[in-house]
DNA sequence: ACACTAATGGCACTCGTGGTCAAAAAGGAA
DNA sequence: TTCCTTTTTGACCACGAGTGCCATTAGTGT
């Protein structure tokens, strides 16, 4: 669902004026400390601020709201996504590419597994980001839609590129959390096995 | 994905205290009313209380929060679409089943067709409300959950439940903005050429 | 030293939300 | 009628998220 944020800081055009206090990464680490310590909801914007040594004022230029800080520098990573399916081979069913290429952006080098699966765990138990995070699964949909749309000669808002987001996105959440209950368990099985077990569901031929 | 709530008010056990001021049903009039003409962030609570002739805090006592207004007695419909399930052929393939279910669950009686088409419109185009959705989406997924883990012997919690709940809600809500995209849809038709499309995406056979 | 630039952070304000509690408004019993 | 019980109401208060405004700060370039 997404990938660390690749904690590159937006280089900055010129060296001039006040330098910056803080990055989206080092406030992203202090509060997700704060957050496993006393949970999401008792962790104020001021116990954030006070812990990244910075004001209060200052976390809303770095991220819009409370809520998008367990995301990190989601958008970036879309982009990623957007390669990872123009990269797909153009002969593939497009099912077949679109799942490949959600794998591949699910796909973690093992040491930043458990971070991964703690930050997972957080927006996916907590009900305000549970709600919250509808907002970043719309764009994620949104670059499988445009990538359907372009492969079928379709529009982005036509029925067939939407139908494909949404069902995706539904697999993604199945595997999800799943892995979040299964201790042992590879996202990326989990990924195929739900797909599979779409197919099953459907009466679908072996592919 | 919805029914209007039916309008019933859960009877009082007894006539003694103080009677109630207000209804359910009269709150979400007057704040639709509202949301309609200002939008849903520039109405404030104290706005509806006046409207609706109560004090702010009474507003609570009806309604968790601002963004459950708009969902009314969602509840309570569940408890229908629950009936709906159960009441499926048992000799019907579960995707079928299932299927049959949603689309009866989404058919309204036409006269109650274009309040229910604004209520969708305001839910899935405002930020806010369609981040907070997913909670009532959630309970949605936990009836069909419940139903497929019984059809097949297996644990709500476990893949095929939750895979069948999440890609349900996948169609269900294709279907729903295309119909608050095309004027002249119907809702009916949508879900079943969401379903028909899902199945040609897949490469199935006819089923 | 001086101007310029960009980020910071304090202040004040609105609004949603929740806790507490006295007052209001009914019915029933003496 | 009067008092008691019951239940809802609504006022008051507190807290935290989010936002607009603006003086301050800490660099760079001349």
């Amino acid at each position: 669902m997404l990938t660390c944020g690749a904690m590159v800081e937006p280089v900055r055009t010129s060296a001039r004026g006040r330098p910056v206090a803080t990055s989206h990464a080092a406030i992203e680490q202090a509060a997700f400390t704060l957050f496993t310590e006393r949970g999401f909801a008792s962790t104020t914007l001021d116990d954030i601020a006070r812990a990244t040594g910075v004001g209060r004022r200052t976390l809303f230029r770095y991220f819009e709201s409370k809520n998008d800080i367990p995301w990190g520098r989601f958008d970036l990573t879309l982009a990623g996504f957007r390669e990872l399916l123009a990269g797909q081979p153009r002969d593939l069913p497009l099912h077949e590419a679109v799942h490949r290429a959600v794998v591949a952006f699910n796909r973690f080098p093992g040491d930043a597994r458990p971070s991964h699966r703690d930050r997972m765990r957080l927006i996916l138990t907590t009900p305000e980001l549970e709600a919250h995070s509808v907002l970043r699964y719309a764009d994620w949909r949104a670059v499988i839609a445009e990538y359907v749309a372009e492969r079928t000669g379709t529009a982005p808002g036509d029925l067939r590129p939407q139908l494909v987001a949404h069902v995706s996105l539904a697999l993604a959440m199945t595997a999800y959390e799943a892995w979040l209950s299964d201790a042992d368990a590879e996202l990326e099985d989990l990924l195929d096995r739900s797909m599979a077990a779409l197919r099953d569901h459907l009466g679908a031929a072996s592919s």
